[in-house]
DNA sequence: TTCTTGTCACCTAGGTGTTAATAT
DNA sequence: ATATTAACACCTAGGTGACAAGAA
């Protein structure tokens, strides 16, 4: 079994619609995908690995909202059409992959490693994905069988873990600014651009005290709540 | 079948009196010992791994040149006695270990988390040494048996490498000038002391022009060669 | 109008030798 | 006199969103 970790955080963020930048060069993701992993064969190799479903066949675009200047984002979004062609689907083998499971169970396992893109020609191994499009995570468990047939049971050596509360929609730039304050009051990278008390956060967001940073997030952006769902 | 890589390096270390910063947090070598690694089965498992053994029993000190105000080492060692008492023996395995043949040889194999410290009661995992004694660094690959009775094996599954040109003198300051200047001049973390042209190192220092910086290095401290051998 | 790209200041995280103070 | 320690400025390496300019 497999359990997400920072799973508070990730609702958080799902509550809101969570975005995820992609970029040429490739981006992480923030949150990261982190799980702990319970009741595998000690001894036994297994390959861990991530992929990415589209949630939909959509494409999405900003609705027109007067937005001054282009400095606001309303924050909703608007079905735009049938989705682009699906990209290339590619696979992130976790790096430590093969090991054992005694290795895999001892520690959390992070996926910090893993970038996205959109760079259809991307060579350096990167998630390929369309903006303005959702995904799905997924994360994958693979038995390494020693039989010499292997192949024969592959369907009974692989397992799938899907954690709704990871979707995300991927985007160029945010476009919920409350995605931006809660990825900035929580990302250590982003610590630049806090402009509340340097306390609170993350040193107070324990699981268990959840909506810490409603009151902040509400402060910012006027309108209204997503309409992701 | 072992190579050692940037061996010119270390050969130019190794003429000056390789030292090797220990403090209490641990310290990481320079030059770091990387290897490239042939001839292994790429399907079979390995362990990696190095220990360090005394080069002799002998303890050292700096000799007592008459060094105004303590600014100056002779750059001199002097037998100072018998060893201290043998440190714990730790060794330090690769953190990839186990992996397969396959993956140590597709690149070098860099052991960048190996700290060195003189803490006799860390518990790190750090590699202890006596500090003012010579080392020598070994490099161990150890065939991961799958027969049941593999520990009747041990012997031949056990094959050590060692690199003379790696020995060194743990220390807790630098003892040697010229050892300062080469670590300053060739190791990136130390650029912030550089005072020579930002140019030259180490771009230019490729395998086959070795004594690129004997000259710089001898402009510096005036005392005559070590005695180290 | 909407989306994408590249550059940037500002961070995290951690590896350097220096230096002054302290220990032996 | 010699050896060790801890704080420090200055690096490498790389992850942030902001912003202005460009593309569609």
């Amino acid at each position: 079994s497999v359990q997400l970790e920072m799973k508070a955080l990730w609702d958080e963020f799902n509550q809101l619609g969570t975005e995820m930048i992609v970029t040429k060069a490739g981006r992480r993701m923030f949150p990261t995908f982190q799980v702990k992993i319970f009741g595998m064969d000690p001894m036994a190799d297994y390959m861990l690995l991530m992929d990415f479903v589209p949630v939909d066949d959509k494409r999405y675009r900003q609705s027109a909202f007067p937005s001054r200047r282009y400095a606001f984002h309303s924050s909703s979004w608007l079905v735009a059409g049938k989705a682009d062609p699906a990209t290339p689907g590619r696979v992130h083998y976790h790096p430590d992959s093969p090991a054992k499971g005694a290795q895999w169970m001892k520690q959390i396992v992070s996926f910090d490693k893993l970038k996205l893109t959109n760079n259809l020609l991307d060579d350096n191994g990167h998630i390929i994905l369309n903006s303005m499009h959702r995904y799905q995570p997924r994360f994958h468990v693979v038995y390494v069988d020693p039989r010499k047939d292997s192949e024969k049971y592959a369907e009974e050596n692989f397992k799938t873990f899907v954690f709704e509360e990871t979707r995300f929609t991927a985007v160029t730039a945010y476009q919920n600014h409350r995605i931006t304050q809660l990825k900035i009051a929580s990302n250590p990278f982003a610590k630049g651009f806090r402009d509340c008390d340097p306390e609170d956060w993350p040193r107070n967001h324990r699981p268990g005290a959840l909506p810490l940073m409603s009151a902040f997030a509400r402060s910012r952006n006027p309108v209204s709540s997503p309409a992701h769902q």
